[in-house]
DNA sequence: ATGATTCTGTAGCAGCCACTACATTTTTCC
DNA sequence: GGAAAAATGTAGTGGCTGCTACAGAATCAT
């Protein structure tokens, strides 16, 4: 089960929701059609479970950044290095699930449950920006989301690890000296 | 013909490549199938000259803040700019065709054919920032182009002018200092 | 006007989509 | 061991996909 949701996180971060179908993740996870409805109630169902999986492991490149301390700017900086570094393509696998995962589906549910995701993270970066600049922490904050969502479109188009590190530490640089300006 | 191609850029547009099907294309162009492939020969061949006419109107970001003369920092700074007053939601299209019709598609062609676009477009940055700056031109373009795609997945996820203006505001100042700072 | 040519509308191709009814097998429990 | 229950495999649902064969209509040149 563990590893059915494994699969399946993969199948759809390397080729995005719609383009996965519910007979190749039946045929990838080894179970028929019934089971499949059984155990994830539809093919929506799973994609929500490998989000939550995808978002809780090692892709929550934030909370990863935060765990190791430091200020504002240097927790940032390391967030979007951190994201230079999982984004490039690695076996088929590129950018974020939660960014790109749904993007141009054709599913309102699918595009619901990422935006959501979506949503919780520029928050999370807002509250924490806010501890030492509560004024423009909106703004900072998208401005790194924004740079996020670049960086996976990016990988998803191939961009490798040193282009991307080398947008990551321009733009640390940047949300650095924008954090330290009047505001 | 020009109408038919520019209400399949606009769905396209809307959509992304693949949640557009012939049958809507012909409905909506007033066609029937016989007469779509014989004027377009496939959907990807439609979606090709969408992207054409999309690339060489409007859209054009990059020549049209360089038509306006300045330099390097003040150009990429109007390109951004235009970006962000471009990109957000209207009448249901947002974001950038060549940066994200074809993402997630399931159709090679139709990725390629947006592939090859970005890499034009990176191009042109390129060539043009190397007349200042030779050295790190290469590094400095993809900076550019990561931040449109950035402002494009946000401008397609719902974000308005004011927050894709922020970004851009910041990028640009971020890319004049990349662009003074010593390499 | 008539014959040739082009165009278009109807219908349908095989194949895929997410999803399910039903019968059979396996498991569980007493 | 035998009955109830859970899980599974077979087969198929209607509807969609991009695309095309074929016949009829409109157009054109002579």
């Amino acid at each position: 089960m563990d590893e059915a949701i494994d699969t399946a996180m993969r199948l759809f971060h390397a080729r995005g929701y719609d383009a996965v179908g519910v007979a190749e993740l039946g045929a990838e996870l080894g179970i028929k059609p019934p089971s499949f409805y059984a155990a994830f109630g539809s093919k929506a169902g799973l994609f929500e479970r490998a989000l939550r999986r995808y978002a809780a492991g090692e892709a929550n490149i934030f909370a990863r950044a935060q765990a190791d301390g430091g200020g504002v700017a240097e927790v940032i900086e390391r967030t979007l290095r951190l994201a230079a570094r999982l984004y490039p393509e690695r076996g088929g696998v590129a950018g974020c699930l939660v960014l790109d995962g749904a993007r141009n589906s054709a599913d309102p549910e699918a595009r619901a449950l990422t935006a959501a995701l979506r949503a919780a993270s520029v928050s999370a970066l807002r509250e924490f920006i806010a501890g030492e600049e509560p004024e423009r922490a909106g703004a900072l904050a998208e401005f790194v989301m924004i740079a996020m969502m670049g960086m996976s479109a990016a990988a998803r188009d191939g961009a490798d690890e040193a282009a991307l590190t080398a947008f990551a530490e321009m733009a640390g640089r940047a949300f650095r000296r924008e954090l330290a300006a009047e505001g």
